[in-house]
DNA sequence: CTCGTACATGCCTTGCAGGTTATATAACTG
DNA sequence: CAGTTATATAACCTGCAAGGCATGTACGAG
């Protein structure tokens, strides 16, 4: 499935909305999203397929966490067409690329650049 | 048709990528795309209807544009997620801290891994 | 070994998106 | 006026994704 269908489905970003938060059991993302225990499976099979999520066994149990590297191609096309919904926007969009981590202690290293590669004239 | 789904056809992405450079006629899209006339004025009616084409009658003709302000949308989901894939590139540089590499100083050397593809182990 | 738990998978059904063909609408052309 | 061009819409068909139900598989407990 190509991965902008597999985003077009809402239930598939509640779950990974879900999964920003912290790694969930199957269940517990079943649970909290009101959905069957085979349909969470499934919707987990899409996300796991396109590489969204991640799984690690635990005894019968499955822990899935959130990959987001392949949103990566989503904003790579989300980019060319940035500068079109607001002109004054190129200036931020070069300070988005390189957000700061508020997460991790900053290196002060300069972050880098994943996937740029459109340009314009 | 909910936004996401709207982009999760190709061949309305294609459409957008061409009205990128500059407005066109129904059947100029058609032709580039090689749709038939129908299915460009069916698909040009999704994106019309999510407000992302704006349309100026030129006798018969239609001339249709880019409107990019909804992207913002996807864009605005997309916010929260862009930490976590700069996170990765974070932690994969930990891993090769650990890692015995005498030959490379990890943090002088700003080179990024651009998009390392991994897959279903 | 048997049972209960946690999850995956197979099968079936249904709704709907996308494509095609044919027809409708509208404007220009003579 | 009739004919042509440019696009929209209607009617129909088909494939496939999403959901539900039943079953399979794997692990732990007893």
């Amino acid at each position: 499935m190509l991965p902008f269908a597999v985003l077009a489905e809402p239930t598939r970003r509640r779950i990974l909305d879900l999964l920003r938060e912290r790694p969930r059991l199957v269940g517990e993302i079943g649970a909290e999203l009101g959905l069957s225990q085979p349909g969470t499976s499934k919707h987990l099979r899409v996300l796991r397929e396109a590489g969204l999520v991640e799984v690690q066994p635990d005894a019968q149990r499955r822990r899935y966490a959130l990959r987001a590297e392949p949103l990566a191609e989503l904003d790579a096309w989300l980019t060319p067409y940035r500068r079109f919904w607001n002109r004054r926007i190129d200036a931020l969009e070069r300070e988005l690329d390189r957000m700061p981590d508020p997460v991790s202690d900053p290196v002060s290293d300069p972050v880098p650049d994943p996937v740029s590669d459109e340009e314009d004239p």
